[in-house]
DNA sequence: TCGGTAGTATTACCGCGGTAGTTGTCCCGA
DNA sequence: TCGGGACAACTACCGCGGTAATACTACCGA
């Protein structure tokens, strides 16, 4: 499922799909609440959810009259699929341009450093199996 | 110049970019030829970027009855615009976790990883320094 | 002088994200 | 039994990215 679809998703879209991921299937009203910041209509967010049905981002099904929804594409798949956009789009495809930049304009702290060492690392090892 | 602005830039906009960035003032014409693959009507070329001077993406001179566009933003401050928001609304801001993301689903080569660690020796000694 | 050519200005249209009001329906409690 | 609340369905509207046709204008060459 979902190949090399490239998600494109908006604001809210984005994070609805989180909202799903996180606490499970839930009616309209449900995921309203857990939508931090600022609070949309209850229809904005009925709304949104059946277009994104419409382009198969999430799933609903009738229990006692409500729907409940849940999320209809694999978090790492967005997730992926929106890095690589950002990857392709604007550094041509150079993942060790993409990581200089975010280093460069980005705070870090030494421990995100060290994290981001021990990854570089495992990946080398990995590799070399291969 | 161009604060904390958050730049959420559509495709051919930032191919319309990149051309004026590497290549300098050019007229309608000439962006449109710089455009790489699908080769879009002149009037096209000419409309988005009357409407990305709106926005003040680029600029424009006259010369000879001729617009001379130019970009009115900053390589850097695009690209660390459009890359904080994927951190920002990707992965909650965390910039690890976007790289191991990054590691994890993309190819990357040998002389790539070490440009990697060595960005990130660089960035800590500099860290140190301050 | 006149017609083509190059270029800008105007106008239009589609799709989509986002936001929400209005209407319809069903069920539950007073 | 009837009215209100919960909820879905329908409809509408804005802005923007993208795409382009058509109209206008000015210049150049035959």
């Amino acid at each position: 499922m979902s190949e090399g679809s490239s998600f494109r998703l908006g604001d809210l879209q984005l994070r609805i799909l989180r909202v799903l991921w996180r606490w499970g299937p839930l009616g309209v009203g449900e995921v309203r609440d857990r939508l931090d910041g600022s609070d949309l209509a209850y229809t904005t967010v009925a709304t949104m959810l059946r277009k994104m049905e419409d382009r198969g981002l999430v799933d609903h099904e009738t229990e006692e009259r409500r729907f409940i929804y849940r999320p209809a594409v694999d978090q790492d798949d967005v997730t992926r699929s929106m890095a690589d956009d950002l990857v392709d789009r604007v550094f041509e495809g150079s993942l060790a341009r993409t990581v200089s930049h975010l280093l460069q304009t980005r705070e870090v702290d030494e421990s995100e450093l060290a994290q981001l060492e021990r990854m570089i690392r495992e990946r080398k090892s990995k590799k070399r199996k291969r």
